[in-house]
DNA sequence: GGCCAGGACACCA
DNA sequence: TGGTGTCATGGC
């Protein structure tokens, strides 16, 4: 058994760039889009996102702030491919509704918001603690760590300490502090790049370019 | 043909 | 607070 070499996070980020990278941000032309995205991706494989967000751009003619609008059984037959449809649109255009008391302006719900945005966008239907945390970095461009399965599954891995569920692994990182947002918003995309590749069945961690190296407690706070 | 994917909610103790 | 069942499609 080798010694493992340590990383700090932001080192992390750097090899996972390097490794895997540049993937950029979140797909979406706009922040609607993303938002669509985040809710519609929810246990759902992206590919079959794509297919609703094809349907709804068509159907929308690429103005999703005007989904709230679409009757309900045509919105569910609109997204219907990514699953959990009746959930899924129920959640939707009641946040969309919730956004256009706002009149969709992001920067207002921050400032009116401040300290408890998280708590205000847990508060809505079909808002998780993941889905929150990514609408905060890619909507409301607060660089913060989204504690998703990939993520709890490669720190298991690099600290040799289980983190089963969310906020397990979420309290160790309040904030990404050496991180810009930028940077945060990649490194969201490129843990969950790097999960699709070596949280398979036929691939394991162990085969990766992270097996040799470890995450230590003192690292933990980047 | 069973399993699972970038979760969240309802219900229960 | 924490554990379990349910929601649904599509790819393998």
């Amino acid at each position: 058994m080798t010694k493992k070499t340590p990383l700090t996070i932001y080192r992390l980020y750097q090899l996972l760039l390097e490794q895997l990278g540049p993937l950029g941000t979140w797909p979406g032309d706009s922040k609607e889009e993303i938002i669509v995205g985040s809710f519609l991706v929810q246990n759902t494989r992206w590919e079959n996102v794509e297919r609703s967000l094809i349907n709804l751009k068509q159907h929308l003619s690429g103005d999703f702030k005007s989904l709230k609008d679409v009757e309900q059984d045509t919105f569910q037959d609109l997204i219907r491919p990514s699953g959990f449809y009746r959930n899924k649109s129920k959640a939707l255009q009641r946040f969309f509704n919730w956004l256009s008391t706002y009149q969709f302006d992001y920067d207002r719900i921050l400032q009116e918001h401040d300290q408890d945005l998280r708590s205000q966008l847990l508060a809505q239907f079909g808002v998780g603690e993941e889905t929150a945390d990514v609408l905060l970095l890619y909507v409301f461009e607060q660089p913060i760590f989204v504690a998703d399965k990939y993520a709890q599954k490669l720190f298991s891995q690099l600290t040799g300490k289980p983190f089963s569920n969310y906020t397990d692994l979420k309290r160790v990182f309040p904030s990404l502090d050496a991180f810009s947002l930028e940077e945060a918003q990649e490194f969201h995309i490129l843990i969950d790049e790097f999960g699709k590749r070596y949280f398979t069945p036929r691939t394991d961690f162990s085969q990766s370019f992270l097996s040799d190296y470890t995450v230590s407690e003192i690292h933990l706070k980047n």
